[in-house]
DNA sequence: AAAGTAGTCAACCGCACAGGC
DNA sequence: CGCCTGTGCGGTTGACTACTT
């Protein structure tokens, strides 16, 4: 069938932006705000498709950017976060409060692949290149991440059995929907999942969404969910290696945030 | 100084999904 | 239920810059 195409490609440009192209996208989205992609370019009067105008505010004029050189402690991260989401960079990015997926993949894709490499990891699988040890234990049957989702608005939880190791592999972020249709039994509840990972760094400048009413309104039913109620399962900051308030704001703030996602682990996997 | 090469990163492209109709 | 639209994502490209010869 075909899609039909997002903008009128005849009239838009392409390329570079140019700092008039920036100003008016800037101050139309002060103005009225980001969403409606579509219509914002001619309503801003600019000659651009929305895509390109959604990525031109995400990735560089958006206020909250933090622009420079990654720290050693955000390559950690990045790195820690690849061996357990893949190429995820939209999720890693959301770990990493000022940078975009753009930002991140690029920086992936010049620096610490090589990074990686010179260390004879295999920057994919995160293995030795030789061994591929931790590919093996990716791929253990025995291995079983228990994710604790803490719905935003529905204040539930619900546990993830990942003994498929190709949710940690293949998975989108939707195919977490996808995934948890094809293992009910997997499944304490069907619902929705709220992929925003409580993994950041010590700074842990929380997102704007954060503090939006709506997601205060109930903070309190959602504190309490199987995976920190129980003491079979370790917080995977910790189990990435930050120590307790170093990096994990979760252990330390939860019941006070409860608008996170923790990913947990059997305790006596952490234990071998 | 010029040419060639490598590295960086902004931007584009195509695909997939959610939701409305 | 299927189609269509809007949006977001990951992969890739290509322009620009820095470095080397």
């Amino acid at each position: 069938m075909g899609r039909s195409p997002c903008c009128e490609k005849a009239h838009t440009n392409k390329g570079a932006w140019t700092k008039e192209e920036d100003q008016k996208l800037i101050s139309y989205i002060k103005s009225h705000g980001e969403g409606c992609w579509r219509s914002l370019p001619k309503a801003a009067g600019l000659l651009r498709c929305g895509k390109s105008c959604r990525l031109r505010w995400i990735n560089y004029l958006r206020p909250d950017l933090k622009r420079g050189n990654f720290t050693e402690e955000e390559d950690e991260l990045i790195i820690k976060l690849h061996g357990l989401l893949g190429n995820k960079w939209s999720l890693i990015a959301g770990r990493l409060p000022g940078r975009t997926d753009n930002e991140i993949k690029n920086y992936w894709n010049t620096h610490i692949k090589r990074k990686l490499l010179s260390q004879g990891i295999d920057p994919q699988t995160h293995g030795q290149i030789n061994g591929g040890a931790a590919a093996a234990a990716l791929a253990d049957p025995q291995r079983q991440e228990m994710i604790t989702v803490v719905q935003d608005d529905m204040a539930v939880t619900k546990t993830i059995s990942t003994t498929d190791s190709s949710y940690l592999t293949n998975s989108r972020h939707d195919d977490v929907d996808n995934h948890t249709g094809d293992h009910d039994h997997d499944l304490d509840l069907d619902l929705d999942i709220n992929l925003d990972l409580s993994i950041s760094l010590p700074c842990c400048s929380p997102k704007p969404n954060y503090s939006q009413p709506s997601s205060q309104a109930n903070p309190t039913s959602t504190t309490t969910t199987a995976a920190i109620s129980s003491p079979q399962a370790i917080c995977l900051c910790c189990h990435l290696g930050f120590q307790s308030g170093e990096a994990c704001c979760s252990c330390q703030n939860y019941s006070k945030s409860p608008h996170v996602l923790r990913v947990m682990r059997p305790l006596e996997e952490a234990q071998r």
